[in-house]
DNA sequence: CTCCAGGGCAAAT
DNA sequence: ATTTGCCATGGA
């Protein structure tokens, strides 16, 4: 089976990254096995495994179910290079922590680090609003209800391998259903109503990505119930590599700006912007970083 | 037991 | 225009 090389330059650590991903936390929407990475997904509506680890100082993937062909390792290198943002030059975003006392630990501790992200709008969003205000063990113990139920799996020697739901399978599924999985009947709701969204054809990622800023981008993604502002942000940080979207109000955020000694208060937003401010452009990188610096060991 | 988690909506001030 | 009540559940 042949090898797809990913380049990856400077500043760059698969290990951090794939710590992330198994922190602390039951993800079904990805494997790791002997420090490398499985993750089922669909190319060209196809669905495909594939497996990626690190080899000196670039990625390696291998396609372990699925056709090997052109268009599929093109797919996978952009798709691997989005999910760990592995083409930001990192170098202005280090000068900045290290202008900081409180934070410049981060730029040893957490060297290499990249925003992982969730490549697929949808799953972001649905992802993002499972997640409201309830703790993260609960929201991925959700998650995995409803992946195991909408979604689709490929199997390889005894493992199973998760690929999130669609939306027009989400888009007509039963309420009811998901509040017995424990969703509430909000959160049920919301997610379907994103889902028709999607089917309808009124959101996608071209339709997004195509208007001309982060803040025409939130309104549309606000004018969804269930979409608000955090949730915006969250998806567009997590989808579309946007870099100055702050989920204002996030509670892990405002517990990591306290523990450093950045704000005082949680509800004081002007010292919250204040700080902010001084990070124009790698907003959404220091919101992650800060996440990362919840994380126990 | 109470409080609050990587919030948002609708009703009530 | 702001504040409050509510949702669902589990862990602290």
């Amino acid at each position: 089976m042949r090898k797809i090389k990913i380049p990856a330059g400077p500043d760059f650590s698969f290990g951090e990254c794939l710590w992330y991903l198994n922190r602390n936390y039951d993800d079904c929407m990805h494997t790791i096995l002997n420090d490398s990475l499985y993750k089922a997904l669909k190319i060209d509506k196809k669905p495909y495994l594939i497996k990626i680890w690190q080899a000196q100082d670039q990625l390696e993937a291998q396609i372990l179910i699925g056709e090997y062909h052109q268009e599929a390792v093109l797919f996978i290198r952009k798709y691997v290079t989005g999910w760990f943002d592995i083409d930001r030059n990192m170098a202005p975003f280090y000068s900045l922590l290290r202008k900081d006392s409180r934070l410049s630990y981060m730029a040893d501790a957490f060297a290499g680090l990249r925003i992982v992200g969730i490549p697929d709008l949808f799953e972001a969003l649905c992802w993002s609003i499972i997640g409201q205000q309830i703790n993260l063990t609960f929201a991925y113990k959700l998650k995995r209800r409803l992946v195991e139920k909408y979604g689709t799996h490929l199997e390889l020697n005894n493992d199973v391998f998760y690929i999130f739901p669609s939306c027009e399978t989400l888009a007509e599924a039963d309420p009811a259903d998901l509040r017995n999985m424990q969703l509430s009947t909000k959160k049920a709701e919301y997610i379907i109503g994103v889902a028709r969204a999607f089917v309808a054809g009124t959101l996608s990622e071209e339709i997004l990505s195509a208007l001309p800023d982060l803040s025409s981008r939130q309104k549309m993604l606000m004018s969804i119930k269930g979409i608000g502002i955090w949730t915006a942000n969250y998806a567009l940080m997590k989808s579309l590599k946007e870099q100055s979207g702050v989920p204002y109000g996030d509670s892990g955020l405002m517990q990591a700006l306290l523990s450093h000694n950045i704000i005082s208060d949680r509800k004081n937003m002007v010292s919250i912007h204040d700080f902010f401010s001084g990070l124009q452009g790698w907003e959404s990188y220091m919101v992650f970083y800060l996440w990362r610096s919840l994380a126990k060991k």
